[in-house]
DNA sequence: CTTATACCCGACTATTCATTCTGTCAAATA
DNA sequence: TATTTGACAGAATGAATAGTCGGGTATAAG
């Protein structure tokens, strides 16, 4: 009773986690207070209280110091920034990793990585519909396997027997779901009883790095 | 010429991106002007103009609002912090990775991935040297190689034919530099010839989740 | 030689930002 | 019913933070 979480409260947790994922930074209570939809920054005051004492965030003293701690993104869903690495060495035994020069043969003391999680995965994109989003053809991208979507997310759809990444909407009016391109020269795609959504695109690999998807 | 980077610059970049790493969110110019060892701020805005002109760096105009952007990563070397999980998936063959219920086979029109790059790696931890830097006994983490290292660092070391991770210092009195177990029943271990620093502790995993080392 | 650039000092201003206080209201709880 | 809790209003306050102005010095470039 005590230590669950209040759907007000898990609304700020999920502003503060996608405004550091799309910002790079924490948003002021003044960002908190407009998303949240509220005239007096009180309500965020009492929520982020809340949240401190239910250990889903730690803030410091400063301004903008908030830190999303391990139990709030248990309970948002999402992994932690660096987690989702672990997933992607899943099965595959360390013998495989190639490791430059006198690493061929690893210390001692330490054995195989076993199976970490199977919640994400790697793909390669074809063509040009995701350009404006900064993706291109032949990128790599990383997925994250999930059950819920929030709108303005790149997803990675099943329709039917093709499989697609598109930008996931979910707006107040017709045709309230879709799936945007982010390329005019493409149409939206309506969702049928044959379109599902599989996972999150978290990263695109551009230059030798993951950046982050916005 | 104009590109280049002046070492005072690099500098802040690096405090930046050290401080991000460690604390979540960018640090305030006092704390800069702090770490730079500098008494006025005015020197950390001219570098901040210099970072940004040659985008190493975004600012935005509210408080704390820095963003480390690709090019300074590259800079630094340092992979951005989404980065390292391409690493972990070289030469993994994509089949390896086991995908739940309807995801045994993958979505036509992506290929194999191939190798990302060699440098990351995962190894099983055991002893209790480190647990006041939250690494226990059987602990997985994940170890980037490097060639620089600062002092307070967890680093993976060789001594020997033994290895071993311990936290990195490096100070201006003896013994200068040495090997710092995170537990009060261990001695410090001197450097000699056979003290060789591989790489870099960045992360280890907990009640499955990866978390940041400090 | 002259100019520009990198780096820095010191003090000052403007404003963002967080905090605090007093209260209201409805819903949950005892 | 009485009490507590969650959520929010409105306003006032003070500290934290960024930004500005006017210099200085040393080095490199033209």
């Amino acid at each position: 009773m005590k230590k669950q979480i209040t759907p007000r409260q898990k609304d700020l947790l999920r502003i503060i986690y996608n405004f550091i994922q799309s910002d790079g930074f924490p948003p002021t209570f003044e960002q908190m207070r407009e998303k949240l939809g509220v005239v007096s920054n009180q309500s965020v005051v009492d929520l982020l209280e809340k949240l401190k004492q239910k250990r889903f965030l730690k803030k410091g003293t400063g301004a903008r110091e908030l830190v999303v701690l391990p139990l709030g993104y248990q309970i948002l869903g999402e992994p932690p920034l660096a987690a989702f690495l672990g997933a992607t060495a899943a099965g595959c035994p360390i013998e495989a990793v190639e490791i430059s020069g006198e690493w061929q043969t690893l210390p001692s003391g330490f054995e195989k990585i076993e199976k970490l999680n199977d919640e994400v995965f790697i793909l390669r994109i074809y063509g040009d519909s995701m350009i404006n989003a900064g993706i291109d053809d032949g990128d790599l991208v990383l997925v994250q396997v999930k059950e819920e979507f929030y709108s303005g997310e790149v997803v990675l759809a099943k329709v039917g027997d093709d499989s697609t990444v598109k930008r996931f909407i979910s707006q107040d009016k017709p045709p309230y779901i879709f799936l945007k391109p982010e390329n005019p020269k493409y149409q939206h795609i309506s969702f049928t009883d044959e379109t599902k959504l599989v996972g999150k695109v978290i990263s695109v690999l551009k230059n030798g790095y993951w950046q982050q998807v916005k």
